[in-house]
DNA sequence: TGTACATCAGTGAACGCGCGTTCACTGATGTAC
DNA sequence: TGTACATCAGTGAACGCGCGTTCACTGATGTAC
């Protein structure tokens, strides 16, 4: 509450209000930068120091958020997968994630994050330990470390890969399709294992 | 030949240099410029303009050059693949080829070409066909097109998520392993199908 | 073979740009008496 | 309740940086007579 009803002194909840300008240019597709977002907010080019050690704690922060909404848009569908069609389901939305929300998406993986303790790595963690769930509640007994991974791998390819132009679509209906007709042609025959 | 022995004059090949000198930074992980190929390759800041439109026809030569690079990598296994296992094979090879030459791979990847008559563009078809002729040639009268997808997809999801450090590797070795696996796992039971 | 000239590859100074970051500052908030 | 002071969030000028690109130029090559 004191958040909210703060927000005309100083300037109230200035860390909050550079995030949020951070995502709507991250979205809105225009550069990236400190002072870009500072100008947007408002507010001198130096005011986000005050709450920010540097522009890549920014970006960290940014990542971890990210990383979160698209745990949190998987963990929406509401149960753990049970088939591989559900697994198909979980890959459009990630895939879906990526096209909605480009630069954050690349943004999100397109670097390397070598800080320790931070709220990236463990939102990135979190998140991987989803995937592997799923794809380990559908497959069970298999190899569940390269089947999480492979599982990973697919859904990121299909989103990098439409992302960067190398697989053309007309519509989002037409990604959704292939992103389905992927995951069940890989993964169909899956559902009676041999051993 | 002439190529070769004109090397002293005003520069010899200072096409070829430029692109040499690009690509030897991009291996070597440094920031890439005109300005520092340039630099790199001994010569004016401007001088690239003579044989380059801009920063982005050099940096499209580039894609184009690396794109082709990966084919023969992959085309270097002499055979058509015929089984998963095969296939897997070139998984290894394509995540290898983005471990290898991370930069380069990046600029191939990472953005969208919308050239048309370009050689860039032509590349990239090239590999696209390329690995839809092995998919299809291991998987004939399946779903051609979603295969075709789903395999480099999968390559390439796990080629990006190698490079951005979100699966961790401590060797070569491991991350072969891994691709192998990935594949095996999602792959092995296709060769029987149901239908 | 020798000279006059056109061509063209590479030069170097200069431009404007936006960036990340520093610094000493100002002015509002919140606290002690 | 009122004043004195400490705290702290945001300011604005300034820095140095490397970038892409332009421009008029120089000087070497290659060609015509």
């Amino acid at each position: 509450m004191s958040t909210t009803t703060k927000s005309a002194y100083h300037h109230g909840d200035l860390r909050a209000a550079l995030l949020t300008s951070a995502m709507e240019m991250l979205e809105g597709g225009e550069t990236f930068s400190l002072r870009a977002v500072a100008r947007r907010a408002g507010v001198s080019a130096t005011a986000p120091y005050r709450h920010f050690e540097d522009r890549e704690a920014l970006e960290s922060a940014l990542a971890a958020e990210g990383l979160r909404d698209l745990k949190a848009d998987l963990a929406a569908v509401g149960s753990v997968p049970a088939t591989p069609a559900d697994l198909g389901e979980l890959g459009v939305i990630y895939v879906r994630f990526a096209l909605r929300r480009p630069a954050l998406f690349k943004l999100m993986f397109g670097q390397e994050c070598d800080t320790e303790n931070d709220q990236r790595v463990l939102a990135a963690a979190e998140l991987h330990e989803m995937l592997a769930l799923a794809m380990n509640h559908v497959f069970p007994g298999r190899d569940g470390e390269a089947l999480a991974a492979a599982g990973w791998a697919l859904a990121h390819g299909l989103a990098f890969l439409h992302l960067d132009g190398k697989l053309k679509a007309t519509s989002q209906e037409e990604v959704d399709a292939r992103v389905r007709a992927a995951f069940a042609a890989i993964l169909s025959v899956q559902t009676d294992p041999a051993s």
